[in-house]
DNA sequence: TCTCCGATTAGAC
DNA sequence: CTAACGGTCTAATCGGAGA
C-alpha cells in the first residue's frame, strides 16, 4: 500500500519578540515597535508598521536614528527572560494538537498532523487557542516536507486572504504550480544570499525554476543540500521531524562589551561569567568538554584603532564540566595572551570536544579531585532562587564590560519585582 | 590514493 | 554629550598532512 501523503505543519509566530512586548502593553497595538540585539545594537524583531516604513532586519539602531525619531518608534532592548516564558507557553499548546513535535526555535515548531481529520480547521483552531490563551498570533503552513511547511508559511504570513493558514495538500498541481513561480527563490528555506546569487546567474530565480531544475546537475554544483531542498520542494519528505534536541558538540558563551575595556582584570571578570554560563549548560546536557577554547577581541568596526584578536586553545588532560577548573583554566590562557594597550570590545569561551559524562566517571587515575557535588549545589540553588543567586568569587565583581541593556522591559511572567505595581 | 584534520563557508534564527 | 554594528549552532566542503 502506498503511504498516505504526510501533512506536516510549521507554525511560526508572528513577529514574536515584539509580539511578546505588546501582550503586556496593549497601547503598543498598532505602533510601530522594534526589538534590539544583545547590546542594543540591531535591529532584530519589527512590527508590520515598522516594516511598512521600510526599515531592515539586522540594521544597527544608530543607522535608523532619524526614522525611529520621526516616526516616534517604539524601542526595547531583548528581554530573553521573558521570550522564553512565552515560547514555553505556546509550544506546551501546539503540543496538543499532533502526536509529534519538533520545536525549531524560539518561535518556530513542526507538528506532524499526518492523518488528522480537518487539518484546516484544526489548524484554525490552534491559531485562535494560542492567541486566546498567550496573547501570541501564529501562522500556520502546511505540505507534505518540512521546506514545503516552511514555504506555506511564509504565504500564510503574506496573503491576508489566507486567515493564517495554507496547505499546499489542499491545492491542484496546477495551483500548487502557480504559487511556486510567484515566490522567488530566496524564500526557501536553505537558499540563502549566496545561493540565490549563484542560482540567479544560471537563470533560476523562482521556487518553480528550482522545483523543475535537474537534480543531477544542481547536486553536482552545490552537494547534496541542495539536492535535498529540491525534493523537498518536489513533495519528498527527506528531513525527518526530530524530538528530541541532540547533545550539543559545541558551547560557545561571548558577548560584546557596553564599553571597550584595556584592563585584564576586566576581561578576567568577563570571562569567569562565561566560563560559568558554558559550564552549567555543559552539566545541564550531563556533558563534559575535552577542549576550552578562549579568546578576546578589540572592536572590529573602528579602523582607527589597532586591532588584536588573539585565541588559545587548552586541550584539558581530564573531560571535565566543573566551573572552578574551567575557570582556572581560562585565567591562565587570558594571562598568556593579553597584550596591554589595546581596547578590548569583546570576548568569549568555546566548549568542545564533548563528550557524555559518564564516559569519565570513575576515572580514579585522573588528577587533582573534582567538585561534582559542589556544582550540583550550585545548579540546584541557582534554579531554585533564580540565575545568578550563587556564583564563584571570579564571576562578576566588575561591571564595567556588561552589555548594554537601556530599554528592557519587565520579566512580566518570572520575577515579581520587576511588575510595575510591586515595585 | 585514501583518510583524517582544521579552517572556511553557508545558512538558520 | 558622544559614539554607536548580535550570538550560537550545524553541516558541508576544501586543502594539506600523513599513512
Amino acid at each position: 500500500m502506498r503511504p498516505s501523503v504526510r501533512s506536516i505543519a510549521l507554525i511560526d509566530c508572528n513577529n514574536f519578540y515584539v509580539s511578546c512586548e505588546r501582550v503586556f502593553r496593549l497601547d503598543l497595538n498598532n505602533q510601530p515597535v522594534i526589538v534590539l540585539s544583545n547590546n542594543d545594537g540591531c535591529v532584530v524583531s519589527r512590527s508590520n508598521e515598522v516594516k511598512a516604513l521600510g526599515i531592515k532586519m539586522g540594521v544597527p539602531l544608530f543607522k535608523i536614528r532619524d526614522q525611529v525619531q520621526q516616526h516616534n518608534v517604539q524601542v526595547f532592548s531583548s528581554n530573553y527572560v521573558l521570550y522564553a516564558d512565552m515560547s514555553n507557553r505556546v509550544m506546551a499548546i501546539l503540543r496538543e494538537y499532533a502526536p509529534l513535535q519538533e520545536v525549531y526555535s524560539i518561535d518556530e515548531s513542526f507538528l506532524d498532523m499526518t492523518g488528522i481529520h480537518d487539518i484546516g480547521q484544526r489548524a484554525q483552531a490552534m491559531r485562535e487557542r494560542v492567541l486566546r490563551e498567550t496573547g501570541i498570533p501564529v501562522c500556520v503552513g502546511i505540505g507534505s516536507s518540512k521546506t514545503l511547511a516552511k514555504l506555506a508559511n511564509f504565504v500564510a504570513k503574506r496573503h491576508p486572504k489566507s486567515q493564517g493558514v495554507f496547505n499546499f495538500n489542499m491545492l491542484t498541481t496546477r495551483q500548487a504550480e502557480s504559487v511556486f513561480s510567484n515566490v522567488p527563490v530566496e524564500e526557501v528555506w536553505g537558499i540563502g544570499r549566496q545561493l540565490t546569487k549563484a542560482l540567479d546567474a544560471i537563470g533560476i530565480q523562482t521556487v518553480q525554476q528550482l522545483r523543475t531544475a535537474d537534480i543531477a546537475s544542481l547536486r553536482k554544483r552545490f552537494g547534496v543540500a541542495m539536492e535535498k531542498t529540491v525534493r523537498e520542494l518536489r513533495g519528498e519528505a527527506c528531513i525527518e521531524l526530530e524530538e528530541a534536541t541532540p547533545a550539543k558538540q559545541q558551547i560557545i558563551n561571548s558577548r560584546s562589551f557596553g564599553q571597550s575595556v584595556t584592563e585584564i582584570e576586566d576581561l578576567q571578570d568577563a570571562l569567569a561569567h562565561f566560563v560559568s554560563n558554558a559550564a552549567h549548560k555543559l552539566r545541564a546536557q550531563q556533558s563534559c568538554a575535552a577542549l576550552l577554547q578562549v579568546f578576546i577581541m578589540t572592536d572590529r568596526f573602528r579602523d582607527d584603532q589597532s586591532q588584536y584578536c588573539p585565541s588559545v586553545a587548552v586541550p584539558l588532560p581530564v573531560p571535565t564540566a566543573s566551573s572552578t577548573t574551567l575557570q582556572g583554566y581560562a585565567v591562565s590562557a587570558l594571562a598568556a595572551m593579553f597584550r596591554p594597550g589595546y581596547r578590548y570590545k569583546k570576548a568569549g569561551v568555546i566548549l568542545s570536544e564533548i563528550c557524555p559524562e559518564t564516559l569519565h566517571q570513575g576515572d580514579m587515575f585522573a588528577g587533582a579531585p573534582e567538585d561534582p557535588a559542589l556544582m550540583l549545589a550550585l545548579d540546584q540553588i541557582n534554579a531554585r532562587f533564580g540565575k545568578g543567586t550563587l556564583k564563584l568569587s571570579q564571576d562578576g565583581s566588575r561591571r564595567s564590560w556588561q552589555m548594554r541593556q537601556e530599554r528592557k522591559s519587565p520579566e512580566y511572567t518570572t520575577n515579581w519585582h520587576e511588575l510595575p505595581f510591586c515595585r
